[in-house]
DNA sequence: TTTTTTGCAAAGATTTTGCACCTTA
DNA sequence: TAAGGTGCAAAATCTTTGCAAAAAA
């Protein structure tokens, strides 16, 4: 799936008149190899080894938001992080464990249709969404029992 | 309500050893006089006028999230916000419109307990949940129409 | 070659800190 | 009075910007 993302990361990019640099495609590997949303500065530890700018990576997110390429999601410690959303990775949920701050996906299957039903006759329109459940893992649930 | 809540906020300060200021008490309102979620530069707009140093904006913003008084909401332009929860304010979940950038409170029973019901079986254990929708608010979806 | 991207380095904004003085309980 | 809170001002971080050089198409 890596492969095929970063074509289809190239191919938007071009469309919209964009280049298919290395740099870009080290933040979005960055991205894709890391299992939690990043902030910028986690991202820029990353690629500043491999000699990316951290002007750069300021100028990719934002250029990777607006692309809708990234979300922004809210970290456990309310730092501001970034995540791929799909086709670049498949759509999930947060679950946020209260006792060690793990962020883990949920499969999104679960909740999305109740969701959308729960709009009904509000006279909104919604195109998406964001879910965060806070709780304990299986993990820290244990712990305590 | 408010002068309800302020009592509440006066027995929690001090059943932590913690004291009941004004300063404290201006940040507070500030939130609670608010229907949106602040960031903290918002917060100092509001309270430095009347004599609150920026520093402590900073330092009671982070005692209310310790203390539970206030959660993080992300804003539509990546900003961090803050906002009371209950029993400081009413549980409820917002919907962002994409168009306008308004963020709307949205009451939260119409999808609680689906929500709740999502994560039978995943050994998983939810105490509180964050809900974002994303959408077109009434008015910006008659203006397409 | 044309247009976009990047590096650099400075400026600007936000956040944190230490410590002396002030306030609450 | 004791313990916690605040102001101040500097330091540390984080983010943005302008412009010349480099790279992509």
């Amino acid at each position: 799936m890596k492969i095929g993302s970063e074509e289809q990361l190239k191919t938007l990019l071009r469309t919209r008149g964009l280049r298919f640099t290395p740099d870009r495609l080290r933040v979005f590997r960055a991205l894709a190899d890391t299992p939690q949303p990043l902030s910028v500065p986690a991202l820029i530890n990353i690629v500043a080894p491999d000699g990316v700018n951290q002007a750069t990576v300021y100028r990719t997110v934002e250029q990777f938001l607006a692309l809708a390429v990234v979300q922004t999601v809210l970290l456990h410690d309310g730092v501001v992080g970034y995540e791929l959303v799909p086709p670049f990775s498949s759509h999930h949920h947060h679950f946020i464990c209260l006792d060690c701050g793990n962020v883990q996906d949920l499969p999104a299957d679960r909740v999305d249709s109740a969701l959308t039903k729960s709009l009904q006759g509000l006279g909104l329109k919604a195109v998406g969404h964001k879910v965060d459940i806070y709780g304990q893992c299986e993990k820290c649930h244990e712990d305590t029992d």
